[in-house]
RNA sequence: GGGCCUGUAGCUCAGUUGGUUAGAGCGUCCGCCUGAUAAGCGGGAGGUCAAAGGUUCAAAUCCUUUCAGGCCCA
């Protein structure tokens, strides 16, 4: 036979339906094997061209869900597609040890809990044990991370529990200290009594904080002191769900412009929010109403205190308050200024002190005496009581209402006046909102929406954390007031010398035993110790950047010429979160914006619109969608969704959206590829990489992937990753449905010749750019193509192709389109006229004045649609009428007011042809303001018509039918039934067979009459219509049953 | 209460600086095609572009208000 190089096979023997998954997990084992992750790194010198990258360090606790795979992807296929454009991009992975879930996981593990127990059992014990769990998730992470094929670094991570780390995180505290950035206040903050600490803003908004809590919502009356002429006894009325912070009411708030009710009521006078005053009918049934008056009207009233304990105060006074309003309550706001942060504010502005009765488990002090010891949330019923007891109370409720709990130990929070220390945001707020005009935001809504807003009104940063496992405010203050004295200590070499100890770990307790005398203290009794807290975490991941290189004690130069990073990415709360404390720091510090580029990623959640639970279970699970569907395609199916554009994305339970990738885009470029395989390997064709084929299919694609190229090169350097899916599905499409299948003769026939060479090689080089293009987006299929194709090394280390090196051909690609809009109109005539495509018709004639550019594809036309003859018309009067079609967008702005009724003239025909254009009404049109539109005559003699859309032609097909033509159509028919048969009988595409078939005679005839080209086109060796043998098929053909046998040779 | 985002076909979403008859994918129905692709192609049905008002020759697009959902702040 001719094929003898059938032996030869130069590319791997390609299953047209893998095993998808179990190919990643052959690439990812390479890619280890052979250091490719580290090589692609490699291969660009550090320096100039280095490109930032900064990997937000996750907590080292709780495991990887959808939403970090989400983040994941996004950062691998940033810093893969940046490497292939020749910058360095190192990927250190980060771990955030440090603070409170760390600790409370260790309280639990050691089954002890609060402040005492755990300096009882040893502050040292306990941060060992800190330190020791912090490796516990480490490797479920790494097993994610690798599995979606997500490039990290973990060998050279970095650990905010380093002592370098840590150094430059005091370094940075103390800077800030120096610029008058740092200082100590006694505020309101969310705090939890149950683990005894603050609670930073942005942990009561973690995951389930806010959840459901039933809580007391009452209402009481409080006696307003008598003014001058008043007879009447009057109260006004407050609602709170806190009844543990009356103890210590020291004011009520009122709306100025809100109007309040004075109502009398059994002789005494009630003031209510006139709104308000339909939560009580009935408890304000019968009341009469005798005024109405401003809020302004009572500020400055004064009361009598509900409880006693801090009645010698100069308090118990109305305020006014804008934060008032009436949809709940009275419209008349309670204030604890020790437990609220409104209250504290407006106390403070109206000289009223913090009284702050709870201590740090949440128990009341001996400043309230009755319910001493006892948990405020406990207290909530005896005071209730008490409150009924003396008749104050008008009403109690429960309300069900999102309360901010801990999120380690699921006790709800307070608020509650502490001391703690803070940075002062506010002095940098407006700098950091002009920095944050040189970051590149996507979706760029958050740089003057959710970020921008956020900045405008940042507020004080609290750092401080009454803690043990973190790094520890560098602060050492003297403990005799009568001789105050603070030092702020920004690295070890300070400590060394004021203190003569060399730390080789700067946690406590060992930091906590540097003490020295006060030089301030003439009588040497004082000693300066150090301030107890510890950092808020959050300090320390806004301290990244610098943190991780050890600024400014190592890698000065480097940081310096580095610094802003060039991109991050984290989900759109971190907005809140990690994104802000570095813009915080990054401003104070360097007066520069952090990064450059950020893509705020949306939420994943359910097909419901809700949270992803592992509780509910209604998500998919990763890892089994690994295992079956593969990586690759959740990958695309993340990141090619709007959830890049920050909104929503909703994953169904099943994961069948995600299976669904495998069929748009998975599938499509591994058949591709397989076809390839299948073909090269039959004819020993080993493909060179070109790009100069001179075929149109060739030409047209070449085309076309450069502008794939162009595109996807101009959607990465924006950040646009779902665009540049975009672009690749459409290519494929190109590729596959057009590309592909239009020159399957072209591989199949048995010559070897220039038109096959050109063949195999434009489709080789098409494959490898496009596996080239599509690496970032597809990094394991692409990685196994690539390599089947090119026995190189990693398509990783490739660089980004080169759009100048492909040959660009606009027109070539209008044209090709055109033929294919054309193919599409005759398909939609043959189906209208029920005429199936395997029944050649006589002819088609493509009429119009763009039918001249179809003209050399008519050979191919004329084999898409089955037709004898093709013919190109320029005129098409003969065919129909035009329409004429205002541009309305060209015209619109000349005309103005007239578009209308010019409209209205074109659509009514009232419009003619003049020597130099067109005359609509009684005006003449430039070119571009309008386009003729043909509209076909109704079909006659045998011919169906119909306009291309879009183009100034029609396509006319010849329906006439001859029994010439029916015949051939039958004998097409039969050669369909004998390649089914070929496929079911398990032959390969190349096998020689003898071809037996019974049939009517009608088939017969049709067979025998074109059995030349029936046996080139099943490569039968020999065609019989005896008894069939071998394999044999049974079909209907002609309207009866016909068999085929078919016998390889 | 405030800020931001979203609301377009049964579902998921596009829709450029306003421009004529609002698109794609999935699903569905009908048909076609297949020597890689249990795949592909063509077509049909399916929309008061959340609602109302305004600006304009012209509004899914701009403005105002309202409604619904989400995120965040209070």
């Amino acid at each position: 036979m001719s094929r003898a190089a059938k032996a030869t096979r130069r590319y791997p023997v390609v299953e047209s339906k893998p095993d998808f998954a179990a190919i990643e997990a052959g690439v990812l084992e390479g890619w280890e094997r052979g250091g490719i992750f580290q090589a692609s790194v490699d291969q660009h010198p550090a320096g100039a061209g280095e490109y930032v990258f900064y990997d937000g360090p996750p907590f080292a606790n709780g495991l990887p869900h959808f939403g970090h795979l989400l983040t994941g992807y996004v950062k691998d296929i940033v810093p893969r597609y940046q490497t292939m454009r020749g910058r360095r991009v190192e990927r250190r992975f980060g771990w955030d040890c440090h603070g409170l879930p760390v600790e409370m996981e260790t309280e639990k593990a050691l089954g002890i809990s609060g402040q005492k127990k755990i300096v009882e059992y040893g502050i040292d014990r306990f941060n060992a044990h800190c330190r020791a769990s912090i490796g516990k998730y480490t490797g479920e992470w790494e097993r994610y991370v690798r599995g979606q094929a997500r490039w990290v670094d973990f060998k050279n991570d970095y650990k905010t529990m380093d002592l370098s780390f840590m150094e430059s995180v005091m370094w940075a505290f103390a800077e800030l200290y120096r610029k008058g950035l740092v200082y100590e206040s006694y505020r309101v903050m969310p705090y939890s009594w149950a683990a005894e600490t603050p609670v930073s803003n942005f942990e009561t908004r973690l995951d389930d904080s806010y959840r459901e809590r039933q809580d007391p919502a009452i209402t009481v009356r409080l006696e307003l002191e008598p003014r001058d002429g008043d007879e009447t006894k009057t109260s006004i009325l407050v609602w709170t769900t806190t009844p543990w912070t009356l103890p210590s009411n020291l004011a009520v708030a009122v709306g100025p412009e809100i109007d309040y009710a004075v109502l009398e009521l059994d002789g005494e006078r009630l003031i209510v929010g006139a709104a308000a005053r339909g939560n009580y009918e009935k408890e304000l049934a019968g009341a009469r109403e005798v005024g109405l008056v401003k809020g302004a009207e009572l500020v400055g009233r004064t009361y009598r205190p509900l409880f006693a304990y801090f009645a010698d105060r100069d308090a118990f006074r109305v305020l006014a308050g804008d934060f008032v309003d009436t949809e709940e309550g009275t419209g008349v706001v309670h204030m604890a200024p020790g437990f609220g942060e409104d209250d504290q504010r407006v106390c403070a502005e109206n000289g009223i002190e913090v009284v702050c009765p709870v201590d740090e488990q949440g128990r009341f002090t001996a400043e309230v005496p009755d319910w001493q010891g006892l948990n405020v949330l406990e207290a909530n019923k005896p005071i209730i009581a008490e409150l009924k007891r003396r008749g104050v109370l008008v009403r109690h409720d429960t309300i069900v209402h999102n309360y901010p709990h801990c999120w380690r130990t699921d006790q709800p929070l307070i608020y509650r006046a502490l001391s703690s220390w803070y940075v002062k945001v506010t002095a940098v707020r407006d700098r950091m909102v002009e920095l944050n005009q040189e970051i590149a935001w996507i979706p760029e809504h958050i740089r003057d929406g959710q970020f921008g807003k956020w900045l405008e009104g940042a507020r004080d940063w609290s750092i401080s954390r009454n803690r043990f496992w973190g790094s520890p405010l560098p602060i050492w203050r003297s403990d005799d007031p009568a001789y105050p004295r603070i030092d702020v200590y920004g690295s070890l070499d300070e400590l060394e010398r004021d203190f003569g100890v060399r730390l080789d770990d700067l946690h406590r307790p060992a930091v906590d035993s540097l003490t020295r005398k006060n030089p301030d203290d003439p009588t040497g009794k004082s000693t300066m110790r150090r301030v107890e807290d510890v950092l808020d975490c959050w300090f320390e991941s806004g301290s990244m950047p610098y943190a991780q290189v050890h600024y400014p004690f190592e890698n000065k130069d480097w940081f310096e010429s580095h610094f802003p990073g060039d991109f991050v990415s984290e989900y759109v709360a971190q907005t809140r979160g990690w994104f802000y404390t570095m813009m915080v720091l990054s401003t104070a510090l360097f007066d520069r914006p952090p990064f450059k580029n950020a893509i705020c990623h949306g939420v994943v959640v359910d097909e419901n619109g809700k949270k992803l639970s592992k509780r509910l279970r209604n998500y998919p699970d990763p890892e089994e969608v690994f295992a079956t569907v593969g990586s690759d395609a959740l990958r695309w199916y993340l990141c090619s969704s709007p959830v890049l554009r920050g909104g929503d994305l909703r994953v169904d339970r099943e994961g069948k959206g995600i299976a669904e990738m495998v069929r748009l885009v998975i599938n499509p470029i591994w058949n591709a590829y397989s076809f390839f395989c299948l073909y090269a390997n039959a004819d020993g064709i080993e493909a060179e990489p070109r790009t100069d084929a001179t075929g149109t299919l060739d030409r047209y694609i070449l085309a076309k992937l450069r502008a794939l190229v162009e595109d996807v090169q101009r959607d990465m350097d924006g950040y646009d990753i779902a665009g540049a899916c975009a672009s690749v599905r459409s290519f494929l499409d190109a590729l596959n449905n057009w590309s592909i299948r239009r020159s399957r003769p072209r591989f199949w026939k048995t010559e070897h010749d220039q038109d096959k060479r050109e063949a195999y090689d434009t489709l080789y080089t098409v494959l490898c750019l496009l596996c080239r293009v599509a690496a970032p987006l597809l990094p394991l299929m692409t990685e196994a193509i690539y390599q089947g194709l090119t026995n190189e090394k990693s398509v990783h280390l490739t660089a980004w192709p080169n759009a100048d090196e492909l040959p660009a051909d606009p027109e070539l690609v209008a044209d090709m389109d055109l033929v294919r809009a054309i193919s599409s109109v005759a398909l939609g005539l043959r189906e209208d006229k029920r005429l199936r495509i395997r029944l050649p018709l006589a002819g088609l004639t493509v009429a119009g004045a763009d039918a001249a550019r179809v003209a050399p594809f008519a050979e191919l036309l004329r084999d898409e649609l089955n037709v004898k003859d093709v013919r190109t018309e320029t005129d098409l009067h003969a065919f129909g009428d035009f329409d004429l079609k205002l541009n309305a967008r060209a015209l619109g702005p000349r005309v103005g007011k007239r578009m209308k009724e010019l409209l209205a003239a074109a659509r009514g025909g009232d419009w003619k042809r003049t020597d130099d254009g067109i005359r609509v009404a009684d005006l003449d049109l430039e070119p571009g303001e309008y386009e003729l539109a043909f509209v076909p005559k109704a079909e006659s003699q045998g011919s169906a018509i119909q306009a291309v859309p879009g183009a100034e032609v029609a396509v006319v097909l010849d329906v006439r039918l001859t029994p010439a033509l029916e015949q051939e159509g039958l004998a097409r028919d039969a050669v369909r039934l004998i390649q089914i048969a070929r496929k079911q009988a398990g032959l390969h595409v190349s096998d020689r067979i003898r071809l037996r078939i019974t049939a009517n005679d009608e088939s017969q005839q049709a067979v025998g009459a074109h059995a030349d080209w029936v046996r080139e086109q099943t490569l039968a060796e020999s065609l019989s219509f005896e008894a069939p043998s071998g394999y044999v098929h049974e079909a209907e053909l002609a309207g009866a049953t016909a068999a085929i046998g078919v016998e390889k040779v």
